[in-house]
This record gives structure tokens, sequence and C-alpha cells, in this order.
DNA sequence: TCATTACCGTTTTTT
DNA sequence: ACGGTAATGA
């Protein structure tokens, strides 16, 4: 920001906002016009439309700084909510740097969650709750649903807990207790749901348990029921900010509206073109009807993107606008120039992870007058996971470093969940699911009968599990192995429970005895896949978690709604990750492959939705392309092999709906001068002709098209220069056996340059770079 | 009780 | 194609 801006921000401000200028308030410094009247209008509501790129979190954090600064709020009074904790955390670490860290003192930054638990852990009795109720996660709330289906004598496989789970999640997001279930939904899961989701809710309430749906629910209904115990969250919360307003439920929003009713010092920050969570329960309608429920809001637009270059901006305003019931934002840069959104089409997928590997590196050297871009500035954005695959397999075998983004959290890991489980028991002996969940992990020698005997029993006597197995025990109900096997387990609880509410209790020692003792770790020691490895680190990292808490309650209550994996590091990589994942990221280097009907605008969605899922998918389109700084390329491809059957593609409808003056159409390798892999030369002549990014009709397209049909369109495979990295090759020869990360163990079949093609036990034949894989260590690997 | 085999479904994902 | 789950047999 030019000093100039500055005086023209300050001419236009207020006189208030002038003479406050005037005081030390550092985080005003080099905001616009918009941003600022974002930052300075803290009384009434507020709805800040914010465009992607638009500065936003800067706004919010400033608008927090100020409020802190002007001595309207407290930091214990002002309410800030994100929908992740990574955002929570980062909204925390920008409000610090900008009030010289004060935000210690800011319990009410978080998201939606863990502020509900704060307030429920308080009022649970209000809701039938002990304050020392458990959060299950979706794996404990899956098996929770088929006891309850398995008790109303359903058959589960017609009518899978997962499938009713949806339901539940479903009304739980439209704040629908079950009683509050209309009618019309009577039909769910069999006409079962609505009696299922009441069996579910008793079931949770005689555990003591909560799934994440709860937490918001019983507080909007703690809210509605007890207007004493609002009003003193009115009274206490006197500013609230909320980020991601689009992405908002009904039941956030019930939430947000209870809260905000007395003041209505409310600030929403959100961007309905980048509306993209409606299939969990997302209202726009939220967003888009602020005004309504809080009339005279002041709605503040951000428009001003200082992310992208010209071109991207263009494309992605261009296509948005195909949208119908918009709010309506004009983003603008003053960043001028720049590359085109380019295009390009393949053959097939595996040609289109070619090259873009080969395109990646590429920008990385920095050849041909872009760049360079390191790995880390480059990132791969797909629309399902399982398009992943392509590139990982591609990236593997060239030895490409990339690093993906999803998959399974941290806590909801296999091995975290367990080790969880066993910390769950230690800390109150009664959590049933906890033990179900381990009684026979590791094998115990437990199965489907013996437990079945234990549920009996406990279900007789009305007692927990663990007092119903310490019955049958001593009965002999269960003999033999297992008998003794449970004992010890029994036994072992009781220890591990009188250590933690031992007033000396060393918590980390005693999580590592309990998963030494019980046998847990040395059930990893002894598993030969090539994950084991990876969860026995894990765990250590779980272990380590602990240093941040006070002992094995508090860890317990924080981790469900905390952990994140995060674990940084160095190596520089490509990122490959979900459109959905990458809202709220940038870099400078953005590749959108996959590009086709059905697979871009998804046909599920489009069948399940109409019209609304088009139009969602769209915004995907959206937040994909303005995720792009500098360099965007969108790419299609003739034909996909799809759930093992090969389908012939039509370009996405979205690559015509792009502005074609700011789309440069590459040529696709193989088709003209080839030979130069990757660095497939711009047809300079087709370059000109390009004037429509018309697909259908380039010459590409339909020189492709033609070729349909035609088997193996052979591709000049790996001709740039290779260095063959010798010593990683000499280290292998054929008949060798071998472990890869990813793959496995595997055998050596043959040697090409510094390729290994190796006949991996589980994945089958790969090639793979030799320096990707190691010795396998011993001979009991080989299985004869 | 555990290991093997047949079958099914298959977008996106946070808490 | 693939991976996870459920029935089947040792």
């Amino acid at each position: 920001m030019s000093s100039s801006d500055d005086f023209d921000a300050l001419e236009g401000a207020s006189l208030s906002a002038r003479a406050m200028a005037a005081r030390p308030m550092p985080y005003l410094e080099g905001l616009n016009p918009a941003q600022r009247d974002a930052v300075e209008a803290l009384e009434g509501p507020v709805l800040m439309l914010a465009g992607a790129g638009t500065g936003k979190t800067r706004a919010l954090t400033a608008r927090i700084a100020h409020l802190l600064a002007c001595g309207l709020a407290r930091p214990n009074e002002i309410l800030a909510v994100t929908f992740t904790n990574k955002a929570a955390r980062e909204m925390k670490e920008r409000v610090g740097r900008l009030t010289g860290g004060t935000v210690e003192g800011m319990p009410w930054m978080g998201t939606f969650h863990s502020i509900s638990v704060k307030i429920l852990r308080r009022h649970a009795e209000l809701v039938g709750l002990k304050s020392n109720f458990t959060i299950l996660d979706t794996d404990d709330q899956i098996r929770l649903l088929k006891q309850v289906i398995a008790a109303a004598n359903i058959d589960e496989k017609r009518w899978p807990a997962r499938q009713l789970a949806g339901f539940i999640d479903h009304w739980k997001n439209r704040a629908w207790g079950p009683e509050q279930v209309p009618s019309s939904e009577a039909s769910a899961f069999n006409n079962m749901g609505t009696e299922l989701y009441a069996a579910y809710q008793a079931r949770l309430l005689a555990l003591n348990a909560c799934d994440f749906g709860d937490l918001l629910l019983h507080v909007v209904t703690i809210f509605q029921k007890h207007p004493d115990v609002l009003e003193q969250y009115q009274r206490w919360l006197r500013y609230i900010l909320v980020d991601e307003y689009q992405d908002t439920n009904v039941a956030q929003y019930l939430w947000l509206r209870l809260l905000a009713a007395g003041h209505k010092n409310i600030c929403c920050v959100g961007d309905d073109d980048q509306s993209i969570y409606g299939w969990r329960g997302a209202e726009v309608g939220n967003i888009l009807r602020f005004e309504k429920d809080f009339p005279g809001a002041k709605v503040i637009r951000l428009e001003q993107n200082y992310r992208s270059t010209e071109h991207i901006l263009a494309a992605a305003s261009g296509l948005i606008s195909a949208n119908a019931g918009r709010l309506g934002k004009t983003l603008w840069t003053e960043m001028t120039g720049g590359e085109k959104v380019r295009l390009i089409g393949h053959w097939d997928g595996e040609e289109e992870a070619r090259w873009i590997g080969e395109e990646a590196e590429a920008l990385q050297r920095g050849t041909r007058g872009l760049g360079p871009f390191s790995l880390d500035r480059q990132a791969i954005l797909v629309r399902a996971s399982h398009q992943m695959r392509a590139f990982e397999d591609r990236f593997l075998t060239i030895g490409l470093p990339y690093r993906v983004i999803g998959g399974p959290r941290f806590y909801e890991r296999l091995e975290i969940r367990d080790a969880m489980a066993y910390f769950r028991l230690a800390v109150s002996p009664g959590d049933d699911l906890a033990f179900e969940r381990i009684v026979n992990t590791p094998k115990r020698g437990l199965g489907d009968k013996a437990q079945q005997v234990i549920q009996r029993q406990a279900r007789e006597d009305g007692v927990s599990l663990l007092e119903g197995a310490r019955y049958v025990v001593a009965s002999g109900q269960i003999g033999g192995k297992g008998g003794a096997r449970l004992r010890l387990l029994v036994e072992q609880i009781d220890r591990w429970h009188r250590q933690v509410q031992a007033p000396d209790c060393d918590h980390i020692r005693l999580a590592e005895t309990i998963l030494d003792d019980s046998g847990y770790t040395e059930m990893w020691q002894n598993d030969k896949t090539p994950e084991a490895p990876g969860r026995l680190e894990n765990l250590k990292e779980l272990v380590g978690a602990l240093n941040n808490f006070e002992n094995l309650q508090g860890f317990l209550e924080h981790v469900s709604l905390i952990m994140d994996n995060e674990s940084e590091d160095a190596e520089e990589k490509i990122t490959i990750m979900t459109l959905h994942a990458a809202k709220g990221l940038e870099f400078p280097v953005v590749f959108l492959p996959g590009w086709e009907e059905g697979f871009l605008p998804s046909q599920r969605s489009m069948d399940e939705s109409g019209v609304r899922g088009l139009e969602e998918e769209r915004r995907l389109a959206y937040v994909g392309i303005t995720r792009a700084e500098e360099i965007c390329t969108i790419s299609f491809v003739a034909n996909r092999l799809y759930f093992g059957r090969w389908q012939s593609q039509l370009p996405s409808r979205f690559i015509d709906e792009l502005p074609a003056r700011h789309v440069e159409v590459l040529t696709p390798p193989g088709l003209y001068g080839g030979g130069f892999g990757a660095a497939a030369p711009r047809a300079s002549a087709m370059e000109d002709r390009a004037t429509r990014a018309d697909v259908y009709n380039s010459p590409g397209w339909k020189r492709m098209q033609d070729r349909v049909g035609q088997r193996g369109l052979s591709q000049p495979r790996e001709q740039r220069h290779q260095v063959i990295d010798l010593d990683a090759v000499s280290a292998f020869t054929e008949g060798d056996r071998v472990f890869h990360q990813k793959f496995g163990y595997g055998t050596v079949e043959g040697i090409e340059g510094d390729k290994l093609e190796v006949s991996f036990d589980k994945a089958g034949v790969k090639h793979v770079v030799a320096s990707f894989v190691t010795t396998a260590e011993s001979a009991d690997d080989i299985p004869f």
C-alpha cells in the first residue's frame, strides 16, 4: 500500500476515524477504505462481504484489536467464532501480534463446538447431562447407532447405521430434536428414523455423552428454555464476530441469533460465492437474509483483491457470474498483466498427471520465463479425493515430492482412538464405549461370544461393562485363556484408575504404562504391515501431546476438539488436496485437473440438488481459480478410468463459461511438436487464433476426438535427459526384497536406469525410483 | 475365534 | 480398480 492510498483513506473517513488515526493504532495502517470501514463500524450489526483474497482476516483481526484499543470491550467480552481449530488458532496468533499479546485473555475465541463445550459443561444439568460428559467421535457414534438399530430388531444390512447417522446429522444441523423433526421427514430410514433418533438420544443421555451435533443443539436448547442463562451470556459477550458466515447451518444460526438478540453487536464475515458446504447443512440463506434478520445492518463489501493477477481474477469473476441469486460483488485488482488462465486438454488421466508433474518441475526450475516457483508454492486441487491417486502414482515414479492434505485426521486414526479409549477407561472406568472398543484389542481371545456374555451380565445387573466383566470373571462364566486375560484387563483398569486419581500422578508416565502394560504397543511392534511404524510414531506423538496438559482428564476433554495434525516437515513438496480443503488458502501456482462434465460439476451433486447443486459446483470451481496468485492451469481429459471403467469425457461446461480473453489454450503434448515432454512449446499460431476458449472447437480437442477409439495414442515417454542415480540403482538386483513407504513390501523384477520395476505384495507391479525404496531388512519378510 | 473369500459401493468434511 | 465389510469355513 502506498502512502497516497493511506491519505485517500483518511480523506474519506469519518471525523472520529481521523481523530483516532492520530493515536497509535498500528493495526489500521495499510487498510483500504472498505477494510477500514469494517474495522471501525463497531456498534450494531455488520455484514462484511469479503471476496476471495480481499484481506478479510486482516480486517477481522484489526477489528478485534480496535475493540480492545477503544476500550469498548475487554478481551473476555468478545466472542469470536470460527469453524475450524486452525482458523481459530490463526486468528489468535494474528490478534496477538496486533495487540502485543493479550490473547491469553480471550477465552471466547474458538470454534462453534469448542465454545459450546465450554457453555455446556457449565449448564449440563439443564439438558440432563453431567458436566463431565464425554464427546463421541464419529466412530463411537456409528457403533452406538448400530446398537440402537439392533435393539429395534432392524436388519443392519438393509438399513445401515451410517445412513441413520446421516439423517440424524441432517436433523441436528437444522436444530431439530427428536420431537421437532417435521412429519415430512417421517419416511426417513424405513419410517423408523425419528423413533430411532429418540432412542439414540436416550442412549446418549444414559451414557452421559454427546455427539458433535449435540454440542450446538444442547446449547441452543438451553438458551431457548432458560432465558436467565441466555441473558447472562448476552450481557457477558458484548461483541460477536463470526468468520465464514456462509458456512453456518441452522443450529449455528440460531445459536448466534440468540446470543446477539440483546445488543445486536454482531459482525458476520463471509462470501456467498464461496459457500461450498451446502451438502453438510450450511445454509447460504443465512447470509442472504442477514439484513432482514438484523434491520439496519451495515453491509460492507471488501472488493479489492490482493491475491491474484487480473486474468485469474477476471476468469473467476466471469465464471461465477453465471450463478443467480448472489449478493453480488465486483472484485478488482491493481495488479495488471501476468499470465492468463491456462487451459489444456489431455488424452487420459495418466497423461494429465504426467504433464502436471513435468510442468511442476519446469516451474520449479523456472525455465521458460515463469518462476521459479518452489514446490511449496504449488498445489493441485481436485474435486474428489480419488483423483489424487493418479498424481500420487505418477509423482512416486518420477520422485517428485508431494504432500497430501486431507485423509484421516490425527485423532481419527485407529491407533489414536484405541489409545484414547484406554485413557478414557483409566479416567472413567464406566465408559462402556471405550471398554467395548478395546476389550479385544489387542487380541485377548474375547470374541463376539465372550463380549455378549459380558454385555448380558452388565445389563442384568444394571452396571457398566467393566463391572459386568468383573462379575463374569469371578463367576467363571468365561474360562480358559480368554477368561484369564479378561481378569488381567479388569485388574489393570482398576490399577490405572487408582493411579490417575493419585495426587502425585505423572500422567505422561502413566499413559506410557497403560499402552505398554495393555500390550497395545507390542501389538503394533509385532505388526509387519507398512503402516505399523507410522502408527507407533503417532502413539509417541500422542503421548508427547500430554505435555501440554496438567492431567489425563484435561487432555481427554480437549483432545477430541483440538488435536490437529500439522506435522510440518522441511522438505519442499507440492501439495495435493481437494477443492474443499483449499478454501482459505492461496498458492502462486495452482493446477485444476479434471474439469469434465459429471466430474467437476459432479453428476451426483446435480442429480441430488439440481440447479442448487450445479451452482455449488460452480462456486467450487470459483474457489479453485481464486486460490491462484500467478499461474492457474485448468485441465481436462478425453478418457478417464473411473471405478474400473473407461469413460469418455466431455470438458466441463464451466470451461466454456470462462471469459475467453483471459484464457490461453495450451497445446496438449504429443499432438504438436512432441519430443520435449512437459516443455511442449506453445503453438504460437494457434495461440493467436485462440480468441475463444471454446475447447470443443479448439484444434487440440478436435484432434483428440478424432483419435477416440484409436487405442494407445502413443506418447513420447520419458524423453527428457535423465539424471541417473547410480548409487541408488546399484544397491538392488533382480529378486531383491524391498520396502516402499506407500506400497509396502515387494520384489524387484527389473531395473531400467534409476527406475525399478517392483512387484509389490499388496499393490501389484509398479515402476518406482530406486531412491524411494529400501532393502527389506529381514529374511522373514519373504513368504515362502 | 480367526483367517479367507464374496460382495458392495464409491464426492466433498468439520467438529 | 479397490478397499472395506460381512458371511463362510477351519
